[in-house]
DNA sequence: AGCGCGCCTTGATCCGCGTCAATTTCTCGG
DNA sequence: CCGAGAAATTGACGCGGATCAAGGCGCGCT
């Protein structure tokens, strides 16, 4: 059965979904009347480390929205290659798509580490969407930031040497950041980073070193930390 | 001064402008009263080849759409790298997410070819879409749209070898055709085919002499003519 | 039609990164 | 706290494609 719907809490109380879904920038500025529309469709769905949301393929009926924890989307193509699509953190959207499409999650969603997410149910989404113009606004701003995180994402990749890949990476996820924190790539394998970015393990290993090395960075317990942004930025293409 | 601007006729006949509206994906099957709220915004607006639409950076206030000919995106990125990030054909969108940012046009947009486009005035696109909710889910759709065909493209691109890289490419654009039509890649010199693929124009070169000599594409005035799919599908990853 | 420039093509060389293999470190269950 | 398995690191090697260089063709211009 679906991972989703089995640890999924409609007990949930509504006061908490409701000040949840205010906090995230998708829902903050809705009228209470569109949030009560929502309120009824959305439950609450925990998930271990390394638990799966969904599989690449299956019917898409859920949008999700992560609240704490971290996921990764990876997506088998053509081979038995598996290539990870995009590494998730608290207050994303995930599976947006799936609300104009039929053809099925594109990509399997797994927990990184314990996690906590909404879900919603796309049709009751898509009905709210036409019903609330502010909600339906709203919705397109995000779905116009995820085009530009694509194509930031298609810049990296057509950035040939490794060194530029990562500088580049490193100092996007940084920019991303609360100016106070400078921790980057917390909670995801380096095999998992090494395939978003399109390279072997070993080549990420090694651009890694050596930025130690320059002391751009510092390495600790799997998390990374940036120490030298405008180092970074001069490696970046 | 702006090319868009200098080369819009407002004076084109509204109920020719209506009629290229209502034959594109985007604005089909829209209501009447839909319609004709957003004509007086729009304006034709033709290119000759080689010829700017707008340049990366330069404040967006105009959507378009691409009624005949071609033209691609190209982004300068950091350096002095030139990156083409997308081709355009007819009946496609340009500058969707200017509705949605402040930021200025994200790429420069250049004409293949004479051509032949829909300015749409943002504001007033922006405003249409608030008051109509049937348009403003044909725009979630198309930006869905976007989204996969990106992520087709980083999938492209996060692939190593450069056959590979190709024969994707062709065949993802082959299915898109009409069966009947097998003219992919037409009007683009292969210079910017090489850029968007990320690769050097020579090592394209040298893939497309190799396919040519395994019976599945055939080169024709610069135009690539495929002519095995089941070939080329089994060169992609 | 003739000319000239720019792009495509083809060839040769070099280097970065993927692969394979071995060792060390981390993680988690008992 | 310890041990087994997995992941991260480090090293050696070979190949694919970027780069440099030269020739050929098409296209636009006068």
């Amino acid at each position: 059965m679906n991972a989703s719907i089995k640890s999924i809490a409609s007990a949930e109380n509504p006061s908490d979904v409701r000040a949840l879904l205010s906090g995230t920038p998708l829902f903050s500025g809705l009228d209470d009347a569109a949030l009560s529309s929502l309120l009824p469709h959305v439950s609450v769905c925990w998930l271990a480390a390394k638990e799966i949301l969904y599989k690449q393929g299956q019917p898409g009926d859920c949008v999700f929205l992560l609240i704490e924890g971290s996921m990764k989307l990876v997506r088998r193509t053509g081979g038995a290659r598996e290539h990870v699509v995009r590494l998730i953190r608290p207050a994303e959207v995930l599976a947006e798509t799936e609300l104009f499409s039929s053809a099925g999650y594109p990509a399997t969603a797994v927990a990184l580490e314990a996690s906590r997410l909404l879900a919603v149910d796309a049709r009751q989404f898509a009905a709210c969407l036409r019903a609330n113009p502010e909600l339906a606004w709203k919705v397109m701003e995000r779905l116009g930031k995820r085009i530009e995180e694509l194509q930031a994402q298609t810049e990296l990749l057509a950035t040939h040497t490794a060194e530029q890949k990562v500088a580049a990476y490193l100092v996007r996820r940084y920019r991303a950041l609360a100016p106070s924190d400078a921790v980057v790539a917390s909670s995801c394998r380096r095999s998992d980073l090494a395939s978003l970015l399109a390279l072997a393990p070993e080549t990420l290993c090694r651009v890694i070193t050596e930025f130690k090395h320059r002391g751009w960075i510092r390495s600790d317990k799997g998390r990374i930390v940036v120490l030298d942004a405008k180092g970074l930025a001069g490696a970046a293409p």
